[in-house]
RNA sequence: GCGCCCGUAGCUCAGCUGGAUAGAGCGUCGGUCUACGGAACCGAAGGUCAGAGGUUCGAAUCCUCUCGGGCGCGCCA
């Protein structure tokens, strides 16, 4: 049972009022406790007020006067000021004791606060990335990864339980035509004209004992198992992993006595009457669906589409038992969305259990230029490049301080730059900077620094207000799946953090024992939301940075 | 042609299940400072939120259309 947060606490304050003076009946929309835009509005605004004429009877600034009663009397000295404004805001100021309790409250959950507020914890299935394991993870990939594991982080860090895997393409033609490439590589010939024609294809083709004479399927076999190997070296080292990888070809096969899971599917689908056989072929009937035509699962001479295997895993995610199945999908598979979503109902699925996730593209450039990649010809930026050129944290912020749904135009020179002028160094700095001076304030030290009064500064307040906000932000976030939202909240918590520091020293001789105290707080909760927003992306917090560490990085 | 995504400051992007005067980073210009970590801080300039209608007390946000860009429309995977 996770505590409740202190914003959580006020809602409830509010929502007593709203019903003191509707008289019990609630509005049809929540009403909204936020930040306004505004510091002259106060600490929080809400506009309970607008949401409740027609419940009333009365214009919204007189309703938000009865509510500005109710709450001063519920809130007593935790309120400080409250007026009605515009038309018909309510603009809440709270004391400078509530703002401490609250704080007390964020550092007593440590690293768990913000995190667990699921209302309906879900188990959730969550596949991304399933790059071809027919060479190394690509850029496009590598968004994927930064996405899906960053997704996974978020939910799981939100109350729900998330199962992550990477389905393994190792069926069908390419399988085949990449045992081509290795083996033609291995005799020192060019590959067929559609195979691979990276120059990976010959070092992979290099481990492979006896590649030139052995059987095409059994080098296609190895060839496969040591760029999956690759794979999963490259994204363990992007900090992505996986619970499970799933073989596509597994689906293929008879389990002991029982028929494969592919044809499992194709039985369940034929019991539900959704397919049906055209001109030799076996069709499911997807436009029954949605969909805007049937795909075909078996084709006339008797080989399973591709199509096929994604029922069947289907199929075998939603017996699995999950509540909830997620694909993280590149841009170039969205036209496949409709005809997934599709077999997922036929299957006996519900649209609301399955969502596909579009990430769009990312462009890279380098200095203004653009970056050129051809898949056709093997040259595509891969993973390990990336990671290489720019490093892990960089790298996964770039992917991930954006929607996945707009394409990515990634400037590496920009990203190189191991500055203050890179955003990600500058909430790591900011995360350090704090460990320092908590590390200092531990050993009992104390600087000549001007204390001031004491008071609490107002970018000490806009600060503790941004940390109070956090688990709406992971909720928010996490509802959305919309990781890229932790990115900007952290950025802004840097920023506030910059303008705490400069108000506010902490470790000033002369500074009264509660007010050091007080900021000390601040410093520490700080830290704590900042380190669980970077842990969110799967970006190192470090305690310390200098030079040497950024070039490691 | 049809479908999906996108169009917000010079550039890259937040904000989009409707709220008050549209934000950030970079870049540009101008400042601060013997700094509890200077990888710092402060300020300024910069916008017809692609365009046109509509819904609403209120629209960058919702609806329709137009324009522009990306991607996809196989018995390939």
């Amino acid at each position: 049972m996770t505590p409740r947060s202190p914003l959580q606490r006020l809602r409830t304050v509010l929502d007593d009022a709203v019903l003191n003076v509707t008289g019990g009946e609630r509005p049809k929309a929540a009403p909204t406790l936020e930040r306004p835009k505004q510091a002259a509005h106060g600490d929080y605004a809400t506009n309970a007020a607008m949401l409740l004429p027609k419940i009333v009877g009365a214009a919204p600034p007189m309703i938000a006067e009865r509510l500005s009663v109710a709450l001063t009397e519920y809130l007593g000295d935790d309120l400080e000021s409250i007026e009605t404004a515009g038309p018909g805001f309510l603009n809440l100021r709270l004391s400078d004791r509530w703002l401490a309790g609250a704080l007390a409250d964020v550092l007593a959950a440590g690293g768990a606060y913000g995190g667990g507020g699921a209302t309906t914890p879900e188990a959730v299935h969550l596949e991304f990335v399933s790059n071809n394991p027919t060479g190394p993870v690509h850029i496009g990939g590598a968004r994927g990864a930064a996405f899906g594991s960053s997704l996974a982080n978020l939910l799981t860090f939100h109350g729900h339980r998330v199962h992550r895997e990477y389905y393994v393409n190792d069926h069908g033609n390419q399988v085949e035509l990449f045992g081509q490439s290795l083996q033609a590589r291995a005799r020192g010939e060019e590959p067929p004209e559609e195979g691979y024609q990276g120059g990976y294809v010959a070092e992979v083709a290099a481990r492979i004992p006896d590649a030139a004479t052995r059987p095409v399927a059994e080098v296609a076999t190895e060839g496969i198992a040591l760029m999956v190997a690759a794979q999963k070296a490259s994204l363990e080292t992007f900090r992505t992993t996986f619970d499970r990888w799933f073989s596509e070809n597994a689906l293929h096969q008879p389990r002991g006595e029982d028929v494969s899971e592919v044809q499992e599917a194709f039985d369940v689908l034929a019991e539900q009457g959704r397919t049906f056989e055209q001109e030799g072929a076996l069709f499911l009937r997807t436009t029954d669906l949605g969909d805007d035509k049937d795909r075909v699962l078996v084709r006339s001479d008797g080989r399973a589409t591709y199509f096929a295997s994604d029922v069947a895993y289907h199929h075998a995610k939603r017996t699995r038992g999950y509540d909830r199945v997620i694909n993280v999908l590149g841009a170039d598979h969205h036209g496949y969305v409709a005809r997934i979503e599709a077999a997922f109902e036929a299957l006996g699925g519900t649209r609301e259990q399955i969502e596909l996730l579009i990430t769009q593209f990312v462009n890279l450039f380098d200095g203004g230029e653009r970056v050129k990649m051809s898949k056709r010809a093997g040259e595509f930026v891969a993973l390990d490049d990336l990671v290489e050129d720019i490093g892990v944290d960089a790298a996964r912020w770039y992917l991930l301080a954006r929607s996945h749904d707009t394409t990515i135009d990634l400037d590496l020179a920009e990203a190189r730059e191991q500055s203050a002028e890179n955003p990600v160094y500058y909430v790591q700095y900011a995360h350090a900077r704090i460990r320092s001076i908590l590390a200092r304030a531990e050993a009992g030290e104390t600087t000549t620094a001007d204390p001031g009064d004491g008071a609490v500064a107002p970018s000490e307040r806009e600060l503790s207000l941004a940390l109070l906000a956090w688990p709406d932000e992971v909720a928010e976030a996490a509802d959305r799946r919309a990781p890229h939202r932790i990115a900007t909240y952290a950025l802004s918590l840097a920023r506030g953090y910059s303008a705490f520091y400069r108000d506010c020293p902490v470790l000033a001789a002369g500074l009264p024992d509660d007010v050091r105290a007080r900021r000390l707080d601040v410093c520490r909760a700080t830290a704590t939301v900042l380190a669980s927003a970077l842990a969110i992306l799967g970006v190192d917090a470090p305690d310390r940075m200098d030079r040497e560490d950024a070039v490691e990085a």
